[in-house]
Formats: structure tokens, C-alpha cells, sequence
DNA sequence: GGAGTTCCTG
DNA sequence: CAGGAACTCC
């Protein structure tokens, strides 16, 4: 079979209608070459026609173009307004009627917006105790500041100022407010800044509201009142975190710390805080490393600084983040010890049987995770998914405690999650143990370098240690079909990149190992990137680039099932996978 | 009706 | 990555 026959195929008269056509006559021409023989749904395309009534036109383009547009639009840093060559895609053709656009949330975004605020997060765990006792002193410093600015501000306004001098007396307060964030650089998080300067303005507007009362009376006295009132306050903020310091058990002065970083990815609403103001670029910063490593050609070795690198990219789940410890210090180690042991249980009962694990204090995961601190957060067919963020934290982010510290974070929200995950581990129990393991999950995504769709018989081959039942079976036919999901979305956006940078001949797209597509793909698929990516999946990376390329060039993407015949060519595409695979042990 | 897909959503 | 809906094919 040769590919290029087909998909060379021209689809003239589409493309020339789609650019002025905003009325919703044209219709993409039907694809004759692919109708039939193919037990792909995709296969009977194109033979719908507006007046079928199954035609759900407009919206259904709409939906899924707006979708590619905000991945592709999260994905550029350049602002290019999308594909000109393919205006229409972007301006849609049949006028922006009711885009309901964007419904879906972006990766990208999220990611980079995670990215952020790591290095801080890391950095500040290394040393958490140090930066509480800085965080006193700066306290102490404050304070004194404030009082020899309301002591400042106190002597001209003696004299100078009559009654209904509010405005002015914001000064000593408006100086805190910016004394005391500055150098606070744990407040990174949007709310809690603006928590902060509400209470402030709360605390303003009372000693505003104090103070016509008292100055008439005697400016002095009252600023003396107000002074003693502000200097209680911090005194007693500087006490309380004394005490949290002092009296907590040793472990709980890096939990402490800990925390304050927690706050960081916490602001995770929306554009990550500037915590990670020194790494404008977080790409550049990950891949820069990972470029070097490629190049020097050291695929296997030496995989601690990539992996530390990357690590911090996959999201450390919202749940994992150490609240602010708003509770008073008693309460967080009572529920320690029962986290602990609970989460040791259900990490080893979910870890798998074959890891031959004691109750240690490694992360109960199989050797292979272990090796490749990724996200992999699938170790089940049944859903006992809520104890999985521990695991993955020790696993992703490297850090300078034993897990016994990590573990007894005092997550308080989490005991409830606990308790269902316990009760969810008890009814899955007898499926977790012959189910499906992150090795296996790796391994099948670095199967997907030779075989974009592999038959249910294929993977019984090449998982021998896998009780394959239906529900197994549809899991990983189901893994198979994200991992094309995120091929497909990656090769559009490049493809649509491609036009919108002005490429024309779609022999030009190749997708070589130094790429930013090559780049996201191996990153997904084989991130420890501890596997030589095979050419052969270039080559159909490349050739799928080029078919997604062509076809919306061509305009043929106003079709909603413009992509079926790629999945047909691609689907014919797997080559045969190393029989190396076969074994069981193999992703080591 | 089951298997296998895609698409959408969380 | 999983769940679920919708779809097609056998």
C-alpha cells in the first residue's frame, strides 16, 4: 500500500468555495477512495450531506475547531492569528456565530502555569526551617519599621493636621501593606494578597472610623492608641508562628516550611504567579538540558538531571498541596500517623503485588516507576484512584526528605479521601492485584512507537504477565486510544503551526528528533526518554503531519470528519514491534 | 449485543 | 488517563 496514493488524492473544489463561503451551502467533496472496506467507523464519512438529518454542521465544526484552536492557541508563544492559509479555520467560514469555544480546559496552560512556580516549590523545601526563622526576623523587622514610621508620621501631623485628616493617615498603614509583602516572598498567591489587603483595608477603615472620635479630643492620644493596637497585632502574628516554630515536634519546622511554598502552586486559578520571576521561560529552562542530552547522545545513562527537571512539570495534584496551616498546630500531628500507615497500605495494595515490598519507606511502586518518576497515575481497572497523589508526589518531586516527612504532611482535608480510598481499595482489591501496573502503562506507550492500534490479540501478546479480561482488555484498547488522541491533537497543531508559518509544500514537514513535536511526543510517551524512539515512527509522524497538513490547507477540515481518512492511513501504518517487547520484564 | 473508535469532559 | 456517550461494524 502505498500511502501517497492516496492521500495525494486532490480535493479541488472544496478549498476555493470555503474562504468566502459564510453561507453553509459548500460541503466538502466525499472521499470515494475510502468508503469503502474499512471496518473503521470513519470509513462511511463522507457521505453525509447537509440535508441528511443527521447533520449536525455548524456546531459540531465549530466545537471541535475551537477546540484545536485554544490548544494550538495555548501551545504558541507567537501570536500569530491562526493559519492564514487556512483563514478559514480560524474566522470560520460560516461566521462566528455561537462558538462555544473553549468549554474545554487547556493542558498546555496548565502545565506551564505549574511549571512556574517548581522551582520555588523545590528550592524552598531545601531549606524550609532557615526561611521560617527569616520570615521571624523579617517580622521583627517589620515591626519595628511600623513603629518608627507611626512615630514619623505622628510628629507632623500633630501639628500640621486638623481634623479630618484621613486620607494622610493611611500613610503608616499603606507603608505596612507595602513593608510587609515585599519581603514576603511565600505570599505569592493572588487571593491571599488580596485576602491580605482586605483585611488590611477592613483594619483601615475601623481606625479610620476610630479616629474622627478621638482627634478632635487629642491627636496624641489617639495615635498613641493606634499605635499600641497595631504593635499588639504583629506581636501577636510573631507569637503565633513563634509558637507553631518552637513547640512543634523537629519534622514539623520543614512541614511549616514546606507549606508556606505550598501556597505557591496553590495560586493555580489562573497565570501562575510571579514566584518563578527568574525563569520567564520555563520551556527553555526544561528543554534546554534535555537538547544537550539528545545531542551528546546519551539516550539511557545519566537520567537524573532530566528527570529532575522534568518532574516538576507533572502536575502535583491541587490535593497534595500542603493547605497554609490555618489550624492551630495541635491539630495537624494528630491525624499524622494514622496518614501514614493508611497511606503506606493503600500505596502497597496498590503498588501491585509483584513488587516484593516490605512496609518500607520507598515508595511502594514497582522497580519500572520507580526508574521513571512520571505521572503515570493509572493503576486500575476499578477506580481506586484517591491515594495515588502521595505516591506520585515522593516519585515527582525529588526532595531532600524521607518519604516518612512527605508522608506525614499534614494533609487534614485528606483523611476523608483516605477513608474512601481504603473502602474503594477493599472492594478492588482482588482486581488491583492481577490488573494493570504504571510499568505496564509504560510499556504500552512505548509500544506506540511501532503500532498506533493494536489489536486486543497483539496485546495479549505482549503482555504475558497480564490477566486479560474484557475490562483489562478495554483499559489499555482505551490507553491506546488516548495515546492517539494526543498524537492526532499534536500533529494537527503542528500541522496548523506549519501553515500558519507560511510552509507550502507539505514535503518540507518532517518530523526529526530535535523538533518541538518530536519533542511534546517523547515527552509523552516515553518520558524518561530512556527509549531510543524507533525512526519508523518518525516516519509515520512525519507522514501523518503531512496528511493533516494537506487536508487543512486544502480546507477539507470544515468537514467534521475530516480526519477519518487519516486515521484510515495511519491504521494501516503500525510496523512490527520488537520481540523484545514480548517479555514480560521487559521496560526495565 | 459486543467490540472498537472517536469525541468530550473531568 | 478514565468515564461515558455516540457511533459503526460484525
Amino acid at each position: 500500500m502505498d500511502p501517497n496514493s492516496i492521500l495525494l488524492s486532490p480535493q479541488p473544489q472544496i478549498c476555493s468555495h470555503l474562504a468566502e463561503a459564510c453561507t453553509e451551502g459548500e460541503r466538502s467533496s466525499s472521499h470515494p477512495e475510502l468508503d469503502r472496506d474499512s471496518p473503521f467507523p470513519w470509513s462511511q464519512v463522507p457521505s453525509s450531506s447537509p440535508t441528511d438529518p443527521e447533520w449536525f454542521g455548524d456546531e459540531h465544526i465549530q466545537a471541535k475547531r475551537a477546540r484545536v484552536e485554544t490548544i494550538v492557541r495555548g501551545m504558541c508563544l507567537s501570536p500569530n492569528p491562526l493559519v492564514p492559509g487556512n483563514a478559514q479555520a480560524g474566522v470560520s467560514p460560516r461566521c462566528p456565530k455561537k462558538a462555544r469555544e473553549r468549554k474545554r480546559k487547556q493542558n498546555l496552560p496548565t502545565q506551564q502555569g505549574l511549571l512556574m512556580p517548581a522551582p520555588a516549590w523545590d528550592q524552598g523545601n531545601r531549606k524550609g526551617g532557615p526561611r521560617v526563622r527569616e520570615q521571624l526576623h523579617l517580622l521583627k523587622q517589620q515591626l519595628r519599621h511600623l513603629q518608627e514610621h507611626i512615630l514619623q508620621a505622628a510628629k507632623p501631623r500633630d501639628t500640621a493636621q486638623g481634623p479630618g485628616g484621613c486620607g494622610t493617615g493611611k500613610g503608616p498603614l499603606s507603608a505596612k501593606q507595602g513593608n510587609g509583602c515585599g519581603p514576603r516572598s511565600w505570599v505569592v498567591d493572588g487571593d491571599h494578597q488580596q485576602g491580605t489587603s482586605k483585611d488590611l483595608s477592613g483594619a483601615e477603615k475601623h481606625q479610620e472610623s476610630e479616629k474622627p472620635s478621638f482627634l478632635p479630643s487629642g491627636a496624641p492620644a489617639s495615635l498613641e492608641i493606634l499605635r499600641k493596637e497595631l504593635t499588639r497585632a504583629v506581636s501577636q502574628a510573631v507569637d503565633s508562628v513563634l509558637q507553631k516554630v518552637l513547640l512543634d515536634p523537629p519534622g514539623r519546622l520543614t512541614q511549616l516550611g514546606r507549606s508556606f511554598q505550598g501556597q505557591v502552586p496553590e495560586g493555580r486559578n489562573e497565570p501562575s504567579p510571579p514566584v518563578g520571576g527568574a525563569c520567564k521561560d520555563p520551556l527553555a529552562l526544561v528543554a534546554l538540558p534535555r537538547r544537550v542530552q539528545l545531542q551528546a547522545g546519551v539516550p539511557v545513562g545519566n537520567l537524573s538531571l532530566a528527570k529532575r527537571l522534568d518532574s516538576p512539570r507533572y502536575l502535583i495534584p491541587p490535593r497534595m498541596i500542603p493547605k497554609p496551616c490555618q489550624d492551630p498546630p495541635a491539630n495537624c500531628p494528630l491525624t499524622a500517623p494514622s496518614h501514614i500507615q493508611e497511606n503506606q497500605i493503600l500505596s502497597q495494595l496498590l503498588g501491585h503485588g509483584c513488587n516484593n515490598g516490605h512496609w518500607s519507606s520507598s515508595p511502594p511502586q514497582d522497580s519500572s516507576s520507580q526508574r521513571h518518576p512520571s505521572s503515570e497515575p493509572a493503576l486500575r481497572p476499578w477506580r481506586t484512584t484517591k491515594p495515588q497523589p502521595l505516591v506520585l508526589s515522593q516519585q515527582q518531586c525529588p526532595l531532600p526528605f524521607t518519604s516518612a516527612h512527605l508522608e506525614s504532611l499534614p494533609l487534614l482535608p485528606s483523611v476523608k479521601m483516605e477513608q474512601r480510598g481504603l473502602h474503594a481499595v477493599t472492594e478492588a482489591l482482588p482486581f488491583s492485584l492481577e490488573g494493570l501496573n504504571p510499568g505496564h502503562l509504560k510499556k504500552a506507550k512505548l509500544m506506540f512507537f511501532f503500532t498506533r492500534y493494536p489489536s486486543s490479540n497483539l496485546l495479549k501478546v505482549y503482555f504475558p504477565d497480564v490477566q486479560f479480561n474484557r475490562c483489562i482488555t478495554s483499559q489499555m484498547i482505551k490507553w491506546f486510544s488516548n495515546f492517539r488522541e494526543f498524537y492526532y491533537i499534536q500533529m494537527e497543531k503542528s500541522a496548523r503551526q506549519a501553515i500558519s508559518d507560511g510552509v507550502t509544500n507539505p514535503k518540507m514537514l518532517v518530523v526529526l528528533r530535535n523538533s518541538e513535536l518530536f519533542r511534546a511526543l517523547n515527552m509523552h510517551y516515553n518520558k524518561g526518554n530512556d527509549f531510543e524512539v524507533p525512526d519508523c515512527f518518525l516516519e509515520i509522524a512525519s507522514l501523518t503531519l503531512q496528511e493533516f497538513f494537506r487536508a487543512v490547507s486544502a480546507g477539507r477540515d470544515s468537514d467534521p470528519s475530516w480526519k477519518k481518512p487519516i486515521y484510515k492511513i495511519i491504521s494501516k501504518l503500525d510496523s512490527d514491534i520488537p520481540e523484545i517487547f514480548k517479555s514480560s520484564s521487559y521496560p526495565q
